[in-house]
DNA sequence: GTCTATATCTAGATAGAC
DNA sequence: GTCTATCTAGATATAGAC
């Protein structure tokens, strides 16, 4: 039993982690059951032996998919100046936006997440306010770690849409530009 | 045959006008050729007399949703510190994050433009700079324009998915508290 | 130009053999 | 648990009457 058991987990995770890649790219709602279960190697039939329906499906990918952003921060140095830069670089790196399929959900599938049941924003608050901790251990203040957050998510949505190469260019360096300056501001209370 | 143009001029600007709220609301991809020809009172036969494909739609959708944006911000009195802060604080509000339809179409749309044909990234892109410009008229800078927008619309798009209103009501003063700091940053070189 | 009716295709989900 | 085959619903797009 143990074998059927390990060989059955190695299979879920594996749908969880190729339909992750999928969806990224193309969006949950335009991968296809036989999509995501042919990025698995397996058939739809099999698929729902796992799960009983595409939004169970779509709830463990974003968990999964969270969890695997928020781990990508928590393993950044905090008292690393140099290394908070260079993780607020890569995310606003071209091949950032380039590649969806390797990166951050948050770009890419939030607005479907906005439209799903509850079931799914649940999943997603968790995830959000994980990363959000690990964040703000790296900017030092909860309120810059929302905002860079928000501005690092939008920036990235927003090059993807873009056609041209040089202005996705000019839009992440003048938010990489702006980042820079939100982290090194000064929380303290300023006298007047 | 100026009435028949007038008239066919009118169905047409229904259809882009309701439609882009209907897309807004359950995205682009969630909207049937149907839905979106029964929210401006017409057929599907009549939708294709208009546009010759959803594709079509969709590029007059994004035209026109971003002009609407841009005027709105083309409006607001540069000169007033009061009313631009009225303005960020109206986009960060809760009554954005909870009406779609009438709202900014970069939280909800951008995504799906990333992944769709050049005329569509085409028609974002111009729509794109001229809100930019736009802002960074009220931001007297090009960088912080940027910069402001990405957060913002960060920020709503990911306030649409969390769960509880609570922590969107985080989210949401962190970043416009931000946004205010990113207003008042001297551009000017400064002296060390 | 707008309607009704429909052709064609693809999606999510299920049945049953192995 | 995985496969093949299939049901059913809903999508885009078109045809033809008025």
């Amino acid at each position: 039993m143990r074998y059927t058991n390990e060989y059955k987990e190695q299979a879920r995770a594996k749908l969880v982690d190729a339909g992750g890649r999928h969806a990224k790219k193309h969006g949950f709602i335009n991968s296809g059951m036989a999509d995501l279960a042919e990025a698995a190697g397996v058939t739809t039939g099999s698929l729902y032996k796992h799960f009983n329906s595409k939004s169970d499906l779509f709830v463990a990918m974003i968990t999964a998919e969270l969890k695997r952003t928020a781990d990508m921060y928590g393993a950044v140095d905090a008292a690393d100046p140099v290394a908070v830069s260079r993780a607020l670089a890569d995310y606003l790196s071209t091949s950032h936006v380039q590649r969806p399929d390797k990166g951050c959900p948050l770009p890419s599938l939030t607005p479907e997440i906005g439209r799903a049941d509850d079931a799914a924003k649940q999943a997603f608050e968790e995830g959000v306010k994980t990363i959000h901790v690990k964040v703000a251990a790296l900017t030092g203040n909860s309120d810059i770690a929302w905002a860079v957050m928000a501005q690092n998510v939008g920036a990235v949505m927003l090059a993807r849409a873009l056609r041209s190469e040089a202005m996705q260019r000019e839009l992440l360096s003048a938010v990489c530009h702006a980042g820079e300056q939100l982290l090194s501001i000064d929380t303290r209370p300023q006298e007047k």
